[in-house]
DNA sequence: GCGTATAAAATCGTTAAACAAGGCTGGTTG
DNA sequence: CAACCAGCCTTGTTTAACGATTTTATACGC
């Protein structure tokens, strides 16, 4: 029963890391702080980022304070060039597509394993989550943004239930906070709510089922028509643009 | 042409170096040294890392070091514990089959972006890399461990012919890196050669032909089977540590 | 006026010394 | 023998300083 609640308390805890109650070391204190205000858009993407103003900002000295931001670069949250500066990373629209494909990719493999190892007490969390976000689109039926960070909860329960701990690593702790931050750069709210509402339902099923290559399509075709989406309503964005210039 | 000659340029281009002309700072120098350090296997897996020890072998201040080490922390080549230090990070079996899931997921998307993106010229160089290990496979034959690092040229020229920087980054950067560690940690020599061999034309012949679906479920058969050798091996292994300790 | 060249300022990279904080070792003691 | 305590070592952090490099500001010449 305790496992039962693991997945959505892990997606609850995930908001309210501004505290950040046990982690000791001051480097790794304001590396999670930087990592947050880089990704909900505190720091503006392509903006300069200068020691000495971080230092006097956070009040602590350049060493702690570089070592945060070497992991912040190792994160591909920050670039830094040598005797230059850093400043945070500002996605393009290629480099989110190239994001896409990376989560379609290990996303279908996630679904895979996690089809294949996933407890029923695992199984019963996800559905927990999925009845939260149904509760909240129902609330705010209509909004397009509703589930901006709903949709995250349930992509880290599959991650989480693919028991792979590399694979966790990898998409929870790198791939998810580019995904948040491409999410508050492009101000994207996730559209087509009702149709991935669906998708995630089928995933579960599959999951549920224990057939692996169901789960590993459909997530596959959902990372994928995700993307299209993304990439759809850019292209609507640029044509419009081009034809407001013209007038 | 000039491009022609990139793909095996890369190749012979990542053995030499602990040169490291082009890297300016210490940091980065001493962490490209450590890097080499471990995935060479003259830092023992799992043994202690100290930064008064380092910072005299390198003849580095613990600045720089500690920056270093961050990053190897980052790639996982290291793992730290707060307060008591870092030890050369230690895979065990478990950790080496998730190594193959995600390279199994990334490796066979790259294959089908290489099949759909790759030039003829970049083909080319493909086949040059080819050719090059079948004089090799022909000079050792018989030789089980001829294609200890040929086969790792072979699969980063498939990331890159891939053109997606992301997928790029992550394999070549971080994956490749634990899979030459797992390599000397296991004293795993490439068997299945002629076999391994066989199944590289086959992937290059599908991108030739810009077959992506073909290519992606050549490749990932190609990983999948690599696992299964590996895990196949792992478990002979076990059974004959087993009957000897029993006789 | 504008572009170039020089000089100044700011920032980054690195070192060194020092101290606090926490863990490890080994000896002492009950 | 176990628990405890002290001392030592390593890590985490600060401060100050300096060389190197980049950026900027200024002045000069065209």
């Amino acid at each position: 029963m305790a496992s039962l609640a693991t997945p959505s308390l892990n997606a609850t805890k995930r908001s309210p890391e501004s505290t950040t109650p046990e982690v000791r070391t001051l480097a790794e204190r304001v590396f999670h702080q930087l990592q947050d205000a880089i990704v909900r858009g505190e720091l503006a993407p392509g903006s300069k980022i200068t020691e000495p103003g971080l230092s006097k900002t956070y009040g602590i000295s350049r060493g702690p304070l570089r070592e945060a931001m070497r992991r912040l670069e190792a994160h591909r949250l920050i670039e830094r060039v040598p005797h230059v500066g850093a400043r945070v990373v500002k996605l393009s629209m290629k480099e989110l597509l190239e994001l896409f494909d990376l989560r379609e990719a290990l996303e279908s493999m996630a679904a895979r394993l996690a089809a294949e190892h996933m407890s029923p007490a695992e199984v019963q969390g996800l559905r927990d989550v999925l009845a939260l976000h149904e509760g909240q689109a129902d609330l705010k039926r209509g909004e397009a943004y509703y589930q901006r960070e709903g949709d995250l909860d349930f992509h880290y329960c599959i991650v989480q239930g693919s028991h792979n701990k590399m694979l966790m690593n990898l998409l929870c702790d790198d791939l998810y906070y580019l995904v948040r931050l491409y999410r508050t750069q492009f101000s994207a709210s996730g559209t087509r709510p009702q149709r991935a509402f669906v998708e995630h339902h089928r995933i579960v099923d599959a999951i549920e089922a224990g057939d692996a290559e169901l789960a590993e399509l459909l997530m596959r075709r959902h990372v994928s028509a995700s993307r299209a989406n993304v990439a759809d309503r850019y292209a609507a964005a640029l044509e419009q643009s081009a034809t407001q210039s013209q007038s």
